[in-house]
RNA sequence: GGCCUCGUGGCGGAGUGGUUACGCAGAGGAUUGCAAAUCCUUGCACCCCGGUUCGAUUCCGGGCGAGGCCUCCA
């Protein structure tokens, strides 16, 4: 079995090359720094964190470059800045919600088990580089001033679309494109902008006094992208909302300022995060923090462990769409329930397990191979669990201490005592009393000399 | 209006041109002083209609249903 995707770019599943076995070049779109991220979010983040993991398997540890941007310039974040710090000089305000911001996506993936990106580069560290991707982009005739804004020119492109399938033609019956008087064609979309006095601003070629000004959306990825893993690489990942526009525009923006027929040879993306059918988003409203589900009560009203949220999110094949449900992350705790505790292991990863990722990373069949396992050979288990990245959650009996535990231990040996002597009562009492400080117990019998045994562990 | 994706049992979910997924929940049993845990057994499905085929849940066509993109969105 060889590696292969289901490549967006041609609908069909093909077989995985790298262009550079010593170098696998992945880019995914991070977030834009506004708010909390919510589960929606964590969704490609976990994916594409399995895919890390998958391909250094397959190529080595240091032969994956995995670059993943923080979007933090955006008119969003301004509008935030302002809302939250409205006594603060903007500028001083929008650092405050990057950097708040940033930290706690930084916090919630930790929590979600996945790995640091090799690159996390920042959008406003890389404006030169867009400026000067955006002169190429006007020499070569892709891209046009009008209005102090320069835009880029769709009709310029020939086959711009490719990647959604989209005519632009055909898109503007019943659509909702604002005609906008100094666009050559509806669908041009804007590579810089102009700010006012009191918006974030560079110094600009274009537009007046200076030219101060900020960019699109989607030059970033362009740029960045080219600037860490070259003109082409290997594989672009993303949520399925950004095939359009987002990733569409990066396409071209890219094949037209480096001269290129592909930006990215295989491009993913990952299905919705649905609530109750319904895609979670932002605008929606309808969407969960990934803070609220594992820091408060918010979601089935209690707290729930980034390993569980994590095996529930890959409990689904990435392209499908999922409901994020209570139910659907107490099954994913019932499921680790039977998990061995964390080990480090020395053994090759499962053979079915490891087909299963190397068939469009089958994250449901591969867990399924996993589960098999846990009883029976724990090493390999633990081999599996390291690629996917998944992990027994912590019990809460690591909280209990050593004195605590010695309490619980002595009890259990009086309600042994007290069964020897048939005393059902007092044993029982001691049992319900148990439970409602959270100990379970469980009576066995040991198999040689047929006497009682009692263990115990600290339920949920 | 254009385009894209999906449709498997109560739930999750894999896969296949002919026989089985599997997990959770359910049912029955073993065990137990009673429970829990554990073990064994077990019921339940492939949206509809055509077509191809000896045979289709699986391939093709049509229909219906669901979701998404075309505006910021993972």
């Amino acid at each position: 079995m060889t590696l292969q995707f289901t490549n967006t770019a041609t609908r069909t599943k093909e077989p995985f090359v790298p262009i550079d076995e010593k170098n696998v070049r992945m880019y995914v779109c991070g977030p834009t720094v506004y708010d909390f991220a919510h589960i929606g979010n964590a969704r490609p983040a976990v994916v594409f964190d399995v895919l890390f993991r998958l391909l250094r398997h397959v190529y080595g540890d240091d032969h994956v470059t995995y670059v993943r941007n923080i979007t933090d310039v955006d008119d969003k974040i301004n509008a935030r800045a302002k809302r939250d710090f409205p006594d603060l000089p903007l500028n001083d305000a929008i650092a405050h919600v990057t950097e708040k911001t940033t930290a706690q996506y930084h916090a919630d993936l930790e929590a979600l088990g996945c790995l640091q990106p090799t690159h996390e580069p920042r959008a406003t560290a890389h404006i030169p580089g867009m400026i000067a991707m955006i002169e190429t982009l006007i020499a070569k005739g892709n891209a046009y001033v009008a209005e102090g804004e320069v835009l880029f020119d769709t009709e310029s492109m020939p086959n711009y679309g490719a990647l959604s399938k989209r005519n632009l033609d055909e898109q503007q019956a019943g659509a909702r494109i604002a005609v906008e008087g100094h666009k050559k064609n509806p669908g041009d979309f804007v590579l810089w902008k102009l700010s006012s006095a009191d918006e974030p601003g560079w110094e600009s070629p274009w537009g007046k006094d200076g030219g101060r000004g900020r960019p699109g959306w989607h030059i970033e990825c362009s740029v960045m992208s080219a600037h860490h893993l070259g003109k082409t690489f290997d594989i672009h990942g993303g949520g399925l909302d950004l095939i359009f526009p987002h990733h569409e525009n990066e396409i071209a923006q890219s094949c037209c300022a480096h001269g290129t027929d592909k930006m990215a040879n295989t491009w993913l993306h990952n299905g919705f995060v649905q609530v109750e059918g319904k895609k979670m988003s932002k605008s929606d409203g309808n969407f969960v923090t990934i803070h609220d589900v594992l820091h408060t009560q918010k979601v089935g009203g209690r707290k729930w462990p980034g390993e569980v949220v994590r095996l529930a999110l890959l409990m689904t094949h990435y392209r499908e769409p999922m409901d994020f449900s209570v139910k659907r992350l107490e099954e994913a705790e019932n499921l680790m329930a039977k998990w061995p505790e964390p080990e480090t292991s020395d053994a090759p990863c499962p053979p079915d397990v490891f087909e299963a990722l190397l068939d469009d990373l089958n994250t449901p069949a591969a867990l399924q191979g996993m589960q098999r396992l846990c009883t029976r050979d724990t090493a390999a288990f633990a081999a599996a669990a390291a690629v996917l990245g998944v992990a027994k959650a912590a019990t809460p009996s690591v909280e209990l201490s050593p004195a605590e535990a010695e309490v619980i231990d002595r009890e259990v040996a009086t309600r042994l005592g007290f069964i020897g002597n048939k005393d059902w009562g007092n044993a029982d009492r001691i049992r319900d009393e148990l439970a409602g400080r959270g100990i379970a117990l469980k009576d066995g019998k040991d198999p040689e000399t047929g006497e009682r045994t009692t263990t115990w562990e600290v339920a949920r």
